[in-house]
DNA sequence: CTACCGATTGACT
DNA sequence: GTCAATCGGTAGA
């Protein structure tokens, strides 16, 4: 497949701008086993010690060195006995980074199929642990350069849809807090997406 | 749709 | 040692 790869310079910016501009670009993966992957349809940033919420907002750890490592590298970590997959962002030293929440499987289904252990559509990559098992990303891609164009990679769509697609933001999800700002975006309406697949509706006031 | 609860890891007392 | 966490599967309404 043809796909040109995503260069250092398209992470090196402010993560809420490269989540925004992640939406639609290709997730790739291959092994012995093959190809497979899918159009990214999910995202939320994580905004470096300025965001309560993301992982690196008290200080550098174990589990947290890859955010503050180059961007265009993998930040990948475990939570509640899964993985999820986070792209850098932002210049070495500034812990930001884009979780990527869901993808659209294009590529390899039957292989994601075999890695979920379910032949669903809706349920082979949406969320971001069941991407990872669908992509068989674990701990071992942690730091991973996915500028690289090899194993774990992201490229542009060399077919997008026809139809430009319609961004719609909103809180991030699974957090108690840091609600505030929209920071998580999403194509709007698509089946492939976690959670609400609609911007939520606006209210003046909430109880 | 909602609610519950298993599960692993890393951070912190 | 204890606990909270960027979650997902399943049961039940």
């Amino acid at each position: 497949m043809q796909s040109s790869v995503l260069s250092r310079e398209f992470y090196h910016r402010d993560p809420a701008l490269v989540a925004r501009e992640l939406l639609g670009k290709l997730l790739l993966r291959e092994t012995s086993a093959g190809l497979c992957g899918g159009r990214i349809v999910e995202v939320e940033a994580y905004l470096s010690a300025r965001d309560p919420a993301c992982h690196a907002s008290r200080g550098q750890t174990l589990r947290n060195a890859a955010m503050f490592g180059p961007p265009g590298h993998a930040y990948v970590y475990m939570i509640h006995a899964r993985w999820c997959l986070n792209a850098v962002t932002e210049p070495e030293g500034t812990p930001s980074a884009v979780l990527i929440r869901a993808i659209e499987p294009l590529v390899g289904v039957e292989l994601m199929q075999q890695r979920r252990g379910t032949d669903i559509m809706r349920d082979l990559t949406r969320g971001p642990a069941r991407l990872c098992e669908a992509l068989a990303i674990d701990r071992t891609y942690d730091g991973w350069d996915l500028t690289a164009g090899r194993e774990l990679w992201i490229g542009e769509d060399p077919e997008p849809p026809e139809r430009p697609f319609q961004v719609a933001k909103s809180g991030r999800i699974g957090l108690s807090s840091a609600q505030r700002r929209l920071l998580r975006f999403f194509v709007a309406g698509n089946p492939f997406v976690s959670g609400r697949t609609q911007a939520p509706t606006k209210r003046r006031d909430t109880t």
